[in-house]
RNA sequence: GGGCGAUUAGCUCAGCUGGAUAGAGCGUUAGCCUCCGGAGCUAAAGGCCGCGCGUUCGAAUCGCGCAUCGCCCA
């Protein structure tokens, strides 16, 4: 698997390597610092390195030279690549950048690379790291609401990714099922089972959906069965209430195509003792003291605000005793990073997160927390009305019953997730150029059609010769392409999987501009056809595993009946 | 009061480990079907990158301070 940045990146390296070594310096220079990128400027050519800037001053003592050091150095840097064969040219341009064409053989055999192996294509080798991705998590006592679906669409997303470089990645979901909440919630069945509809007191869950289970319970129970000491009834209550919340919760995520690996049950850590070993190995390692009855972690040796409660004065563990059992076995299970998907509201979270894992023993960069930003709704710019009582939230499922998964995905997997995410349901179901996944999916669609359109020229043709290609925007799209490699990594080394996003949007723009500009199939140069046709194809594998890479679908066409257009060259004046 | 995140075009946002003239979509304006799907393309207008100081050859990007907004905690 070679990428065409790394390859370059390389080649730079040596240069600069022999050039430390003719000039006698002891120290070699240290190869990570110097970037290659693509400049936004054409002028600048196709790939352009900022070395010769970087090294200048460790370079500049030895060399003899009249003027500016970068300038010196970019240009003992561009003789020894102007021999590569990888380069058209090698050109020395402002301060000390030192900008690169690439050579038509580089890119038709990235093109080439590209269409032998299809989804393939920037794939990376098993790496045997192993990923526990947690995400979603939401307590079995209210639906998924919108700011889930977010989690639930990086997370799987991040998952897609890592798992393509190499990774062996597993997705799971940690269940609250112990503890206060899960009582809360049989209490709420129970208060609706005698009340349908009063008005719910403070501390019980108010949402309709309590209502539903209520019912659920009462159809699958005798009378006998509710008629039972409330002692008796709601430990039993509860959990059946919970496990009906999670399936719903499950229906909604496997609407959404999300699924996990795993469904981690915090009960289960307190059955089989994990909590309360979690904290004696604490205790016996010295990280914990007692206070008021409470037994307290010394979180504040880690930089913690306060050091926090593991059992409380009445002797009960606490979530965070349970999240601290659970984190060890995520790494006794051999998991070397684990990745856990939060929303912003469990910011306090991260420092006793990290805290506890260090006091565990485990260093701290195998835990990765990512904090997603709240996620607004809005309907055509104005915020989302429903039902506005309190507390309430709109549902995820409220959401796919509108928009497409394919929508909401990208709609959620465009910016980045430490920015508040304004989501606009009209804007997801339009089916129009505003919505962004359209513009990526039509050039799926769009160059399929092409495709069949081309098939019996093609058929003539015989195999494509990449070498017809020459227009400037033809090497544009495949460099562009031969990027993707490398805009997969950028997304995995970030966790940030909004970049293939953007990356993906991008390409579509120089897809549709080549097509706008550009007559594709001609019936009476089948080779010409042939080629481009070949171009066509490379550029809709690699967007389509893109797309792939964020749980999106690349659809062969587009459904054009729903949304009829104004006829054209007449205004849209059909009104509202 | 403390912590985390944000502040970039009228709106919603990208800008990856500091790079050359800061980008996209929407919206606005003016155009493009003898043409492979117009869900597209072309062009124009639109910016003290919140403010200040610092680091350096070079800052939207890094550091510090301030302001404002969101979330969490007391």
């Amino acid at each position: 698997m070679k990428i065409l940045k790394e390859t370059i990146q390389k080649a730079v390296a040596e240069a600069a390597g022999s050039a430390a070594s003719e000039l006698g310096l002891e120290t070699a220079p240290d190869l990570a610092k110097f970037v290659v990128e693509r400049p936004a400027n054409p002028e600048f050519g196709h790939f352009s390195t900022n070395a010769a800037m970087v090294y200048a001053k460790l370079f500049a003592p030895k060399m003899e030279f009249k003027g500016s050091p970068a300038l010196a150095l970019a240009s003992v840097l561009k003789s020894k690549l102007e021999g590569s064969d990888l380069f058209e040219s090698v050109e020395i341009k402002g301060p000390g950048f030192i900008n690169f064409r690439v050579g038509a053989k580089e890119w038709t055999r990235a093109l080439a690379r590209i269409l032998s192996e299809g989804d393939g294509y920037g794939r990376g080798v098993p790496t045997g790291r192993r990923v526990l991705v947690e995400f979603v998590s939401s307590n079995p006592t209210g639906p998924l609401h919108v700011g889930h679906g977010r989690g639930a669409a990086w997370g799987d997303a991040a998952a897609r990714i890592l798992s393509f470089l190499g990774d062996e990645v597993s997705r799971e979901y940690y269940v609250n099922d112990a503890g206060n909440q899960i009582r809360n919630l049989g209490k709420s069945v129970l208060f609706r089972l005698e009340r349908p509809d009063g008005e719910a007191p403070d501390g019980l869950y108010k949402g309709a959906y309590v209502l539903d289970i209520a019912s659920e319970l009462k159809a699958r129970h005798p009378a006998a069965w509710f008629a039972r000491p409330e002692a008796e009834l709601l430990p039993e209550l509860s959990r059946e209430a919970a496990e009906l919340m999670l399936s719903g919760m499950k229906a909604d995520l496997d609407r959404f195509g999300v699924r996990f690996d795993a469904w981690f049950s915090e009960r289960s850590l307190f059955s089989s003792g994990a909590v309360e070993r979690t904290v004696a190995a604490l205790t016996a390692a010295g990280w914990t003291y007692e206070s008021d009855g409470a037994l307290f972690f010394r979180s504040t040796e880690f930089g913690d605000d306060k050091d926090r409660v593991l059992v409380k004065s009445g002797g009960d563990l606490t979530y965070f005793a349970s999240d601290a059992a659970y984190h060890a076995d995520k790494f006794a299970r051999g998991f070397d990073l684990a990745v856990d998907v939060l929303g912003a509201d469990h910011g306090g979270y991260l420092a006793r997160m990290s805290a506890v894992v260090q006091a565990m023993g485990f260093d701290k960069s195998r835990l990765k927390i990512v904090l997603y930003q709240l996620v607004r709704l809005t309907r055509a710019g104005e915020a989302y009305r429903m039902s506005t009582r309190a507390g309430e939230f709109v549902p995820l499922k409220a959401v796919l019953d509108e928009v497409s998964p394919d929508a909401a995905r990208f709609m959620y997997l465009t910016q980045s997730h430490d920015s508040a995410l304004e989501f606009d349901v009209d804007l997801a179901k339009a089916r129009t150029s505003d919505n962004p996944v359209f513009y990526v999916q039509y050039l799926c669609a769009r160059i399929c059609q092409v495709l069949k359109k081309a098939a019996p020229l093609l058929e003539a043709a015989g195999p494509p010769d990449l070498g017809l290609l020459k227009e400037p925007r033809e090497r544009e799209l495949a460099i562009q392409l031969a990027g993707f490699p490398d805009a997969v990594r950028s997304a995995a080394r970030n966790l940030a999987p909004h970049l293939m996003a953007s990356w993906l949007t991008e390409t579509a723009g120089l897809f549709h501009q080549y097509y706008g500009a550009t007559r594709m199939v001609t019936e009476d140069d089948p080779a010409l056809t042939a080629a481009r046709c070949a171009l066509a194809s490379a550029c809709r594998l690699v967007v389509a595993s893109g797309l792939g890479l964020l749980g999106v679908s690349a659809p062969e066409r587009m459904d054009l009946n729903p949304a009829p257009q104004p006829p054209r060259g007449t205004p849209g004046d059909e009104g509202e």
